[in-house]
DNA sequence: TGTACATCAGTGAACGCGCGTTCACTGATGTAC
DNA sequence: TGTACATCAGTGAACGCGCGTTCACTGATGTAC
């Protein structure tokens, strides 16, 4: 009885707090960053001073909704991938994931805005973010190492490991009369030093070449998708959707997916 | 003498615009988009509405400031390009070009931010910024036309023409024991329409191939200074330049330069 | 079960600040005769 | 060259608005005995 009574008030706390931030996410929509405690409010019918009973202050209140972005976005991401029954299908499960990102970053631009937009100024991420931003990478890298342990990318980079590699290690991109011209491969040593870094914990075996066109095709991916967002396709791109395709296609393609 | 003494008032107000502008500017780097007019006048130790001589209201000035930022990053490209003496050199000045777009960046983020970061709430960019942000793609485009019309970058395309074509138009990726996996640029018709679209006026030669590939460089490039400028490197990316670099050489081996 | 007390959500007023824009004005600089 | 007039940059006050945050408060809900 007392338990049950405690947690009805706590049941309706967590209410009203997702309904605020509910609300600021509607805000954004057109104010941008510039989200206004007292805007929110007034739209719940409350008295601004009201909703410091549930966040700190306003930088708070935009941790969470930018924590709350990252989380969605992996969400989308993480389903779209595991929605593909045949987890050998990684080009499937690449184009399941990249689209997954641009559906998200279409319905919701506003939030896609808040993590991969310019900066707020004058506010800091704190770093609880991090673990919640890194899932989406986190899914490309699962495809990459899953295709390389089961032994089906090991050719995208045998032509790069020492052992076989020529005057220069390669990925041939462009046969010129037999004697194919190439796409080098020879990754820099501080570049190999951070990709090292950043495949610890996701995809621990992969080897660095692979995570170098992991990163090329995670760049891409969110270059087209903020292009789109941010503007830069009027007047040039009109078939988005099939462009982006087309791009995914590629990047698949360079990675030997 | 009129004459004379019309322009020094002409010149006095050119420079009171660029004094206004430059401030503003500095504003920019710690309040992001949220310029104010009273906080430039303050700094420039005049009163708020005498701001109004030289702009007609905020959203004025903001154009002005996204104008220039184009252009700004357009000189620093064009001047990087023309730089490398030996015009034949593409992959040297697909190098030095984007290098320079990455260390304008650096230097102005937060002018970068205005223009391709995420659009400030409220404001539509008027048509006249068009033809100022095609300048920094268009140098880009005339390097690969440059090298086609040279003919160095023939191969690149040769495999994907109709009377070469096999099964399947391609360009070799990725070869494995002799018979060549491959990327695939097969343009989808409304990608292709778009592409021929973009072309116009700039490199009116070009095949859609190599448009493509183009695009998928230009993408990257802003897509690495964006991910490195808004923070998305932070914790993963340390050696920034040699990443770039790195990216941009892989870029240019995928275009042919 | 009933009562006394503690917790907590929400109120309303206030503080102190900032903003864009308008408008009538002053006074210097340029123009025309 | 000298005078009367027009142009124009900059002033200062005002309008009407918005903001984040604090604080003493009311009144309902939950807790302990």
């Amino acid at each position: 009885m007392a338990a049950r009574a405690a947690s009805i008030r706590a049941r309706v706390r967590a209410e009203m707090s997702a309904e605020i931030k509910a609300v600021a996410r509607r805000h954004l929509e057109t104010d941008g960053a510039n989200l206004s405690l007292r805007a929110v409010a007034r739209d719940m019918g409350m008295v601004s001073s009201a909703l410091y009973r549930y966040f700190a202050n306003r930088d708070e209140l935009l941790t969470v909704l930018i924590l709350d972005a990252y989380n969605a976005l992996g969400d989308a991401v993480e389903a779209a991938d595991a929605a593909v029954a045949d987890r050998s299908q990684l080009r499937a499960r690449w184009l399941a994931a990249t689209r997954a990102v641009r559906s998200w970053a279409l319905a919701k631009p506003a939030e896609y805005a808040l993590i991969y937009g310019s900066p707020v100024p004058g506010y800091a991420a704190p770093e609880d973010t991090i673990a919640a931003a890194a899932r989406t990478p986190a899914v490309l890298a699962r495809i990459l190492s899953d295709g390389f342990a089961a032994g089906s990318l090991k050719q995208t980079v045998q032509q790069t490991t020492a052992e076989l590699k020529p005057a220069r290690p390669r990925i041939a991109v462009q046969p010129d009369d037999g004697a194919p011209a190439s796409l080098r491969l020879e990754i820099h040593e501080p570049v190999r030093a951070d990709l090292a870094q950043a495949r610890e914990g996701i995809a621990p075996d992969l080897p660095e070449e692979l995570m170098l066109l992991g990163m090329t095709s995670w760049i891409q991916m969110f270059g087209i998708v903020s292009f789109e967002l941010f503007g830069q396709f009027n007047n040039v791109i009109e078939a988005r959707a099939e462009f982006f395709d087309q791009q995914m296609e590629l990047m698949a393609d360079l990675m030997g997916l």
